[in-house]
DNA sequence: CGAGGGGTTGTTTTT
DNA sequence: CAACCCCTCG
C-alpha cells in the first residue's frame, strides 16, 4: 500500500515525540507499522522498539501486521498490552518496589470473590448496611485506582446513590489491598500501579527499562487512563522517542477510567511534538462514511473530523436499517443474509456481527448452530472464568504456591462435607505453611476428614509434575472428574473443555508462565463451546468493544435499539451526557468497521422489556433519512 | 455446620 | 437467568 502525504510524514519522523490523530479506517495501524519498518531500516534494533496498546486483540493485530510487513524484524519487536508489559517488567524488576517476583495474578472473577468476602464481613459487623453488589463494589474500587482518584470522588461523580456509605467502600478498598498484599496477589490494576511506581521510584530501573525500550509506539491511545499516560511519559526518557496514535471519537473505555483527553494532553506534555492528522479513509464506501460522519456531528466533545473516502467505488449501496418483530426474527434475518452473502462469494471471515453486550447474541448463536454455520465469538463471557476451569486452575495454583490460602478456600468449598465455615476455618489456619502439611494436621471427622485427606493426596500427587504443566493439570482433571459430574449437569461439555485446556497448555514448561498467561490472555470460545486459539477463519460474532481496530466487508450491528445502544439503565431517567456520548462513540466504532455492506438491525419486541419504547437507537434516528434505507425483516425474509 | 430449596433482585463493555 | 439471601432440615 502506498502512503499518503500525512502518513508519510508520520512514518518519516523517527526521532522525538509524535502525535497522530487519525479517524477510523485512515490507516493508523498501517502508519505505525510502516514507521516500525523505517526504524529498523535506519539501524534501530527491533528489540529496542516497544509497541503498546490497550486491548489484547489490538495488540495481536498490531504485532501480526508488523511481522507481515517487517518479517523477522517484526517478530523481534516487543509488543502487547500495558498490562502484559507491566507483568513482564514486574517479574524482572519487581523487587525494587517490594514485590516478590513470584506473585499470582488475579483475574476479574477472583477479584469479585475477594471483594464479595469483604462485603459479607462488613455486613456482619454493620447489620442493615445496604452495600452495592460485589461486582459494583469491585468496579468502584477499580475505577478509583484507574482514575487515581478517591473512592469518595468516584462515588459522588458516578454512583451518587451510594454516597452515604462511601466511607464503608473506602474501608472495603483498604481491606482488599491488604488481603492481596498479605498473600502476594496482584490484580490487573496493581500491575499498572506497581509499574508506574517502579519507574518513578527507582532511577536505576527506569534507566534500564528506557534503555530496552528506546522507541515506544502506542496505538489506541485514546483508551489509556491516567496511570497508563504516566507510564508512557516515564518511558519516554530524555530522547522522547515516543509516538502515540489515536482517535478521540473512538474512545469507548471510559467505564474503565480511560480519558481521551490523554491524546491532547500528550501535546501539552510534549509541546514540540510533531502532530499529524489523518482524514482520508481507505476502508469504507462513502455511504457508510456519510452515516459515520452523521454520528460524529452528534458528539458533544469530539475533535471534529470529516471522513472522506479515497476509493472510487461504483457499487455504493446505502446502509440498511432493518426492523424485526422480535429477537428470533432478527436472528433469522441475520442468518439468512449471511447465507446469501456467502452464496454471493463473500468469505465467512469477511463477515461480522457486532453487539453491545455478549448476551445480545444468544438467539443468533442458537440460529447459527441450527443452520450449521460456524462462528467464533469474541468478548463477553470468558472461557477461563467459567467455574470448572477456575476449579481446576485453583489446584494448579496450589502446586505453584503452596501457601495460597485463597485458592485453598475455593478448592475446599467444592468437596463433600465442607461448607463456607469449614473452608474459611481451614484456610485461615494455613498461616504461611504449605497447604499439604496444613491439611494433614486438620482434626476433623466424617466426610470432611476424608475430603481433606483426598485433597492433600491430590495436591501432593500433582506436585510431582511441577515442571510439566500439562501433566500437572491432567492429574488434577482426572481427579476432579467425579466432582465435575456431581456439580454440573452439563458436565460432558465441561469435560471436553478441560481436555482442550490440557492440550492448550502443552506448550508451557513452567507453571508460573502458564498461570499468568492464562489470566492475561485467556483463550476465547468458539462455535461448539470448545476453546479456540487465534482462529483466523470464519464468521465473527463480537462485542463492539472487542471489534475495535478490525474491519470486515459486511458488518451487522444487532440490537441497534434504544435501551441497548445506548444502554440506558432501567429506571434512571436522568441521563448522563458523558455516558451517552460514549455510547454514541461505540456505535460509531461499530459502523466504521464495515468496508462495503452495513446492516443496522433492531427487534421491536424484547421478551422482558419492562422499560424503553420500541424504537431504533436514538442515534440512528438522528441520521438524515436519505443516508439510510429502511426495511422490515419480515418482507426481506419472504 | 452443611446442604438444599425458594424467593428476590438487578442486569454492559475489558485488562 | 444467575447470584444472593434467608429459610429449614439433617
Amino acid at each position: 500500500m502506498k502512503l499518503n502525504h500525512a502518513q508519510q510524514e508520520a512514518v518519516d519522523t523517527l526521532e522525538g515525540p509524535v502525535l497522530v490523530i487519525a479517524g477510523a479506517g485512515t490507516g493508523k495501524t498501517q502508519t505505525l507499522v510502516h514507521r516500525l519498518v523505517n526504524l529498523t531500516r535506519s539501524g534501530v534494533a527491533p528489540e529496542s522498539i516497544l509497541l503498546l496498546t490497550f486491548t489484547r486483540r489490538a495488540a495481536e493485530e498490531m504485532v501480526a501486521r508488523a511481522s507481515r510487513l517487517a518479517g523477522d524484524d517484526g517478530q523481534r519487536v516487543s509488543g502487547g498490552t500495558y498490562h502484559s508489559f507491566a507483568h513482564a517488567c514486574l517479574r524482572r524488576h519487581g523487587r525494587v518496589v517490594d514485590v516478590p517476583t513470584d506473585f499470582t495474578i488475579l483475574d476479574q472473577s477472583d477479584t469479585f470473590e475477594i471483594v464479595g468476602g469483604i462485603r459479607s464481613e462488613l455486613k456482619q459487623t454493620e447489620p442493615g448496611l445496604d452495600l452495592p453488589r460485589r461486582e459494583t463494589m469491585a468496579g468502584i474500587i477499580s475505577k478509583a485506582v484507574n482514575k487515581q482518584a478517591l473512592i469518595e470522588d468516584v462515588v459522588s461523580d458516578e454512583y451518587p446513590q451510594f454516597f452515604a456509605i462511601s466511607e464503608f467502600l473506602d474501608v472495603a478498598a483498604a481491606r482488599y489491598e491488604t488481603y492481596k498484599k498479605e498473600r502476594n496477589l496482584v490484580d490487573f490494576d496493581n500491575l499498572l500501579v506497581l509499574l508506574a511506581r517502579m519507574l518513578e521510584e527507582s532511577d536505576e530501573t527506569r534507566a534500564r527499562v528506557q534503555e530496552r525500550c528506546r522507541y515506544v509506539m502506542v496505538d489506541e491511545y485514546q483508551d489509556t487512563n491516567v496511570l497508563q499516560a504516566r507510564i508512557t511519559n516515564l518511558l519516554s526518557g530524555d530522547t522522547e522517542n515516543i509516538m502515540v496514535v489515536g482517535d478521540d471519537a473512538q474512545s469507548i473505555y471510559g467505564f474503565r477510567g480511560a480519558r481521551h483527553r490523554n491524546l491532547f494532553e500528550f501535546h501539552e506534555r510534549f509541546p514540540h511534538a510533531h502532530v499529524v492528522t489523518l482524514e482520508t479513509n481507505y476502508r469504507s464506501t462513502q455511504p457508510i462514511l456519510d452515516v459515520a460522519n452523521a454520528l460524529m456531528v452528534q458528539m458533544t466533545s469530539a475533535f471534529r473530523k470529516h471522513l472522506v473516502t479515497e476509493a472510487s467505488s461504483s457499487e455504493s449501496v446505502l446502509p440498511l436499517v432493518v426492523e424485526a418483530n422480535d429477537e428470533q426474527e432478527q436472528a433469522r434475518f441475520v442468518a439468512c443474509e449471511i447465507e446469501r452473502l456467502q452464496g454471493d462469494g463473500v468469505a465467512s471471515d469477511e463477515i461480522a456481527v457486532l453487539f453491545r453486550a455478549s448476551r445480545h447474541a444468544f438467539p443468533l448463536e442458537v440460529e447459527l448452530t441450527q443452520r450449521n454455520i460456524g462462528f467464533v465469538k469474541y468478548g463477553g463471557f470468558k472461557f477461563a472464568e467459567s467455574a470448572h476451569i477456575k476449579d481446576v486452575l485453583a489446584h494448579v495454583r496450589l502446586v505453584a504456591h503452596p501457601e495460597d490460602d485463597f485458592s485453598l478456600h475455593r478448592v475446599l468449598l467444592m468437596r463433600d462435607g465442607i461448607g463456607k465455615q469449614g473452608a474459611r476455618r481451614i484456610a485461615e489456619s494455613v498461616g504461611g505453611e504449605p497447604v499439604v502439611a496444613a491439611l494433614r494436621r486438620q482434626k476433623l471427622s466424617g466426610k470432611a476428614a476424608a475430603s481433606v485427606q483426598e485433597l492433600a493426596d491430590l495436591i501432593e500427587g500433582a506436585s510431582e509434575y511441577r515442571s510439566q504443566p500439562s501433566r500437572c493439570l491432567q492429574s488434577v482433571v482426572a481427579d476432579y472428574s467425579t466432582i465435575l459430574e456431581k456439580r454440573f449437569d452439563d458436565w460432558p461439555r465441561r469435560k471436553r473443555d478441560l481436555e482442550s485446556l490440557v492440550d492448550l497448555v502443552e506448550r508451557y514448561d513452567d507453571l508460573e508462565s502458564m498461570l499468568s498467561e492464562l489470566t492475561l490472555d485467556p483463550p476465547s470460545v468458539s462455535k461448539r463451546g470448545v476453546l479456540a486459539g487465534p482462529e483466523k477463519d470464519g464468521l465473527v460474532l463480537s462485542t463492539i468493544h472487542s471489534a475495535k481496530g478490525l474491519e470486515w466487508k459486511a458488518v451487522f450491528v444487532i440490537q441497534a435499539r434504544d435501551g441497548f445502544i445506548p444502554m440506558v439503565a432501567p429506571g434512571a431517567d436522568e441521563e448522563d451526557p458523558d455516558a451517552l456520548d460514549e455510547e454514541l462513540r461505540l456505535l460509531y466504532v461499530a459502523i466504521s468497521r464495515a468496508k462495503r455492506s452495513l446492516y443496522l438491525v433492531w427487534p421491536r419486541e424484547i421478551v422482558r422489556a419492562r422499560y424503553q419504547w420500541p424504537m431504533v437507537s436514538r442515534f440512528v434516528s438522528r441520521v438524515p433519512p436519505e443516508y439510510l434505507e429502511c426495511y422490515e425483516a419480515g418482507d426481506l425474509l419472504a
